[in-house]
DNA sequence: TATTGTTATACTCTATAACTATA
DNA sequence: TATAGTTATAGAGTATAACAATA
């Protein structure tokens, strides 16, 4: 009896593909957990963290628009947003053609933040660097636009 | 003023590394959701599915190894594997030195769902893969050694 | 009538603290 | 006295359902 693999329409890397997401998962929910933890801001989830982050990148976004970037349902973006307008993180504006809809943007605290972080994070990354060799790291940053890539296909 | 970069003791990628673990968290954040809905089976959580993982390549463990290995505390992994023996994937025996502790494995009804399962993310996997040419694929499976090791550094 | 966002509520997963049993 | 595991409890984060306002 033949195994059910699925037939992939570019080669036969299948199985090979296989294997790479099953580790993949499985290193995504563990490294997930250690992340929580490794915080940088402790007041911050992981969440309001990746939104400060895309508001850096794109500038504003509506709500909703976060919430399909962050795969989050709306009323939870919309206690995020909440939360990160009460830290003074983020501005709310009306729309201007759709009254709607409205318009999160990031405040100056929250770029002074995101840069305090980047710093933060450089310690931890340097305690992981003792575990790594540089060919890893060659591996790592070369998957990590993929990654990038694959978390908004 | 010059940049406060890490002083990484292998050699000048500082700054790359920096941005591939920029990229690789919020990435990780984001597929960590994504995989939770994208869930084989209903009824069982991403770290239920961990565990079994870890069971099916490590044969057998006792609850405080499970814990430490998925980064969760010993009551949380105490009702992971009391689901798990509900849900008849893992059996419980003493173990045979120490009186305290106590051995899991898994069944073969739980060999028998990650197999259905791995089967299930196929499907998954090949309608992903649109989205990837043959290069990105190869830098995923590439990384996918490192990442799981990042996991359990 | 469809869509954007919100409110109210409940659920899932995990953590901390206190406890029991064994080493 | 220290360690493995458990029980009880609380908290964080998210989801679903029902609703309001606007398109």
């Amino acid at each position: 009896m033949l195994t059910n693999m699925p037939d992939l329409s570019h080669g036969g890397d299948a199985i090979e593909n296989d294997a790479a997401v099953n580790a993949l998962r499985s290193a995504v929910m563990r490294l997930g957990r250690r992340l929580k933890h490794q915080r940088v801001d402790e007041s911050l989830s992981p969440t309001e963290m990746s939104v400060l982050g895309t508001l850096a990148r794109c500038g504003s976004a509506t709500p909703g628009e976060l919430a399909r970037r962050e795969h989050v349902q709306p009323p939870s973006m919309t206690r995020i947003v909440a939360l990160l307008e009460a830290k003074g993180l983020v501005r709310l504006e009306p729309h201007p053609d759709d009254r709607r809809q409205k318009v999160v943007s990031q405040t100056e605290e929250a770029e002074a933040m995101l840069e305090e972080s980047r710093r933060r994070r450089n310690v931890w990354l340097a305690s992981l660097a003792e575990g790594l060799d540089e060919d890893e790291w060659a591996k790592l940053r070369a998957a990590a636009p993929v990654l990038e890539k694959l978390a908004h296909l």
